[in-house]
DNA sequence: GACAACCCTCGTACAGTGTGCGAGAGGATT
DNA sequence: AATCCTCTCGCACACTGTACGAGGGTTGTC
């Protein structure tokens, strides 16, 4: 009956702060410093104890395991993201904003990608964008159940374009590759797949970071002229 | 000049297939019952080496590292997709197939999320579908970059719905929960966000796996009609 | 002052991880 | 018979998360 309760960091009640040297919100941010410089594997908690000038195993006494670690930052970077209020911009605008801050800060935050799949997004800064994107939802229309379908419409093209970009960029980055040779390796992968080769030899004079955001917008609006289209039948 | 090349296993010559007792194919099979049965943790090269019947380091014969049989695996799982040809269905009702076959292979094989955001998928299975894909959104005539902007947003839509979904599975199994206690910790987290908690109250009494059935429809209708409408302007 | 209760740190240890290296077995080729 | 090529694998290295328990420091109570 009272089995193992569910446990992320959320759902259960935090160590009372007594504000001491070390502090949940130092580690945190510590933490998020080597995530952004070295990317998820670069984390250890040895390599965050030494940052810190601590113990590995000292910042156990904040955190019950590196998940939950990972789940704060994960979090924090919520905090990062802008959501107007729909009432004053209007529900579209509102969306777009959304949207193009939150392919910012997860192009800017990678990491973030290698947890999508992971972990729930249950921290109060996800509570608040998820709010806010339920709010936006509400004031364009939709009613009940609804409202949660066209956010998580919304959110889904949302991660879904940016997430392939991250783990694009992950495998160019450090690779100082040779662009030809590899031009050249892609043409034979594709050699039998004739509409691919026929993309691949379009898009090679474009710059693929101005395509990309091209590509983000032309889905935008048409996931959300898809959804608006929802509210008038 | 001649850098270090790019990584990817589909973009080196494999070694030549002498079929000896133990190949590659096989070493993939295996790894692709372990991420099955125990996920994306549960596979590790010394398991996979005991399970073959083989020491760990054997397997480094076929395959150069770890990251490259994830990459194999990884494309093995997309050979299981219907993708029909939309000359004969039309191409709305061969989008709709793609995009539940695509849900259903990543709910079958759920460590897929894990590698969605860090591996390129540039194996021949996956090229057989973005290939599909382009030539489904041809004929639903788009032209230039707009058709891969239409493959784009429909497989981030069919990505970005399924994630989340794998997610929470993820966070639940094993997980005997007290489903009473856990509700009531929710309602506390999400104390100050009305628009949360008005969601909460309603989607106690539906089972959850129909309603993102319903969610994964609403979602697929909307962004095929937002992209529709780009052809008609 | 003495003693106890706490908050917090950290060294040690354990069971795992990916994988580089190099010795060797066995078959094929010269 | 000698040489080469294909393949296997034990060992070792550096590294991971974290359980445990011994201690130090501060605070509170008699």
């Amino acid at each position: 009956m009272t089995g193992k309760a569910y446990s992320s960091v959320w759902l259960r009640e935090p160590r009372k702060a007594t504000s001491p040297g070390r502090s949940r919100e130092e580690i945190v941010r510590a933490a998020l410093d080597l995530l952004d410089e070295e990317g998820i594997d670069g984390l250890s908690m040895r390599k965050l104890g030494a940052k810190l000038s601590a113990g590995a195993t000292s910042l156990y006494w904040y955190v019950a395991n590196k998940d939950e670690l990972l789940e704060l930052a994960y979090d924090a970077t919520w905090g990062a993201i802008t959501a107007p209020d729909p009432d004053e911009v209007g529900w579209r605008e509102a969306a777009s904003v959304m949207a193009h801050s939150v392919r910012q800060v997860m192009l800017r935050h990678p990491w973030i990608a290698s947890l999508l799949g992971r972990l729930p997004a249950l921290g109060p800064n996800a509570l608040r964008v998820a709010d806010r994107m339920r709010q936006t939802f509400k004031r364009a229309g939709f009613t009940g159940f609804e409202i949660d379908y066209a956010v998580a419409t919304f959110t889904a093209y949302v991660y879904g374009m940016t997430l392939p970009e991250i783990a694009w960029n992950a495998t160019m980055a450090g690779h100082d590759y040779d662009a030809d040779a590899m031009r050249e390796q892609v043409i034979r992968a594709t050699a039998d797949f004739p509409d691919m080769r026929e993309r691949i030899d379009m898009d090679t004079y474009e710059d693929p970071r101005v395509m990309r955001a091209v590509a983000f917008d032309f889905g935008l609006v048409s996931v959300l002229d898809g959804l608006e289209r929802r509210l008038v039948t």
